[in-house]
DNA sequence: ATTTTTTAGTGAAAAAAATCACAAAAATAC
DNA sequence: GTATTTTTGTGATTTTTTTCACTAAAAAAT
């Protein structure tokens, strides 16, 4: 099994691999790739020998075939239909980005409790929660973001696993406890912020 | 130096250290803490033996000591001034989220190249970003959060890094370079997404 | 007072991840 | 046609991170 790590550099390699086509590059050689993402050359090419992903000795990589390559080893060549939980700051923020859908990545509901929040019409509807657990099994959504309070963000995973949900992003500062056949990533803002903090005042320190 | 997961640990203990008090902890044992942060309790042990945190044998930790030692740590024991680049979408949620204020964490301006996002006499005022460098300046920012377009985020970086911001969270979907007393830390929204979207397929074809 | 139990702290060991370094292949140069 | 250059692919090595396992201390029980 990979790691979660090599698994973002993919990720990071296509996107480096959209920005150098636009610049016009037909092909891409490992350090090139390594130079756009911050890594080195041994590792990209580490990285694809891990999935098989080869390129032509002293020719690099063909650009296009490696994204294509990239996305199906990350499963974008199949659509990924994703619901929000929760039309707060986040839940909104996300439903207007538009990264996801540049990525192939189609946010298709959210839902809320809150009756103001609905607007059943809208280009992504927010639906009222009470409604997930049908919505999940008929449009077969496999991965949820859950962006509720902390307070609620256990019992919304609970509904979402139970509804058939395999793979959660969480915005949630809390650690959710799910069964193993649901994966769950946290995007804690608070703690990266701490995070940049702490290096900050470290570098601080150890220059005096 | 400690490692980056070390420090993001450090802040999900404290984390967990906050819950546990408002359940009438008074004290917390390594496998409490491992348990609510989902790592092992050696793991927790070693992370504080690190620093220098130590509890009592057979007595575990003092929970508001340990949440004081950690603060410290984490260098949250002093103000962070924190502005945000980028008054979109996301800016705009972060501007919002009260998970900041609650960690210490005080956003303090804002500032955007869009007239119309303006807002000087906010709470948190909105700002031309022309007036950025002075701002710095005047008020000692340290630290940055970068929420503006992939296009622009290089040169925003570049007018942070020119006046004195050592840490900047970029939520811009593109690796930016900066010198190297600045610390760049990147949250990538797709990325993580498609992180889960990774795992669940993956996880569904060893099924089968 | 002594024994038992529990839990921190930490070197040693194991596992995981990254880097090195080099053979082999392909393109180019001569 | 041969030599040279460049770059991939990968086994071996190194480094980093995590886990193990045991000592020692403190509390509780006897």
């Amino acid at each position: 099994m990979v790691n979660r790590n090599c698994i973002i550099r993919l990720s990071r390699y296509k996107n480096a691999l959209f920005r150098l086509k636009a610049l016009g590059f037909m092909k891409v050689f490992s350090d090139n790739l390594a130079d756009a993402v911050g890594v080195t050359a041994a590792q990209v090419r580490k990285d694809f020998s891990l999935f098989g992903v080869t390129g032509n000795k002293k020719g690099g990589y063909l650009v296009d075939s490696l994204i294509e390559r990239l996305n199906i080893i990350l499963g974008k060549d199949s659509v990924n239909n994703v619901i929000i939980i929760g039309a707060g700051n986040i839940g909104t923020a996300l439903m207007k980005y538009k990264g996801f859908e540049k990525e192939g990545i189609k946010i298709i509901a959210c839902f809320d409790i809150d009756p103001i929040k609905f607007s059943k019409k809208a280009d992504i509807p927010v639906l009222p929660l009470e409604n997930i657990k049908d919505f999940i099994k008929n449009n077969e959504v496999k991965i949820g973001i859950i962006a509720v309070p902390d307070i609620a963000a256990q019992n919304v995973l609970d509904i979402l696993a139970v509804s058939g949900v395999k793979g959660v992003l969480n915005f949630a500062p809390i650690r959710l406890k799910g069964p193993d056949d649901c994966i769950i990533n946290n995007v804690n803002l608070e703690h990266e912020l701490e995070n940049v903090i702490y290096f900050v005042n470290t570098q601080e320190k150890t220059k005096q």
